[in-house]
DNA sequence: TTGGGTACTTACCAAAAGGTGCATACTTGT
DNA sequence: ACAAGTATGCACCTTTTGGTAAGTACCCAA
């Protein structure tokens, strides 16, 4: 990595340099944000397709339960990264969509896509042998 | 509404492609390598220092126990991410480096760390407001 | 000899995270 | 009439995660 790390680099005796109330870095900062197994989905998928209803959202993201992901999308919305429209229609009618803030999150979020996509293979490789020594050998 | 939303949607957010395995997309695949509570924080300090022994890694990242931190480096070793040098010398000696796997993920995570120290201030201030309600009011 | 440092390991636990299933109140399609 | 879809809430429970405290084997300094 260049040096033109924002955070710190000096004589480092700490992963980055501790700024604000309690969080020792930035990273530190972001990762509680989305620290939920599925946010960081959520965002990228809400920063893909726009305004997006609960039922499209929960069916997007495979293998979510109901409450967990309404849980998740409450935190991201307390969090101000997300913003709920609840039109108050008769069939329940609601939307989320991405808030200025959370949008900026979710571009932070590319290159971890970009990452995962490239080196695919290679991760997928890593899994499947963690897999076989997990369930005993052939 | 399509649900293959990947390939219909902006280049500049499109990085997702499902493809392989079990992965939904590349984030997902990345996710699951840093999964846990400590591991972008040791990649993040390791793509800064170059290869760091044990006790200083546990010293830079605050609070974590040596069980743990043990315990990702391993399951960091064994994703190939991180490399563990053992000098075998008579009061132990090791210490941890990225592989070019790892270093690059580390380089995917810089966004991240950006994105925390710009907006801490607004984290932070999200953050106070829901430990108040949480706590009750002063 | 006592104490500290090195890099771990293990047993035991508490808390957090996530999942399941049922319920709601109302509408539309069959 | 009845099933299905809509967006949740709630009680209950299992899994996962992380933490604590102790121990190991060895060395060096006081």
């Amino acid at each position: 990595m260049s040096s033109e790390l924002q955070d710190t680099l000096p004589p480092q005796t700490q992963a980055c340099t501790p700024t604000l109330p309690g969080f020792t870095c930035g990273l530190d900062a972001t990762l509680r944000l989305i620290a939920g197994k599925w946010k960081p989905l959520i965002l990228y998928f809400l920063a893909q397709g726009g305004p997006t209803r609960y039922g499209e959202l929960r069916r997007a993201i495979r293998d979510v339960s109901d409450k967990v992901l309404i849980q998740q999308l409450k935190e991201l919305e307390a969090d101000e990264l997300v913003k709920r429209t609840d039109y108050k229609e008769v069939p329940p009618r609601v939307d989320y969509s991405l808030t200025p803030l959370g949008h900026s999150l979710a571009q932070a979020l590319v290159p971890l896509c970009t990452w995962g996509t490239e080196n695919m293979a290679e991760v997928a490789r890593v899994y499947a042998e963690r897999d076989s020594w997990k369930r005993g050998p052939a």
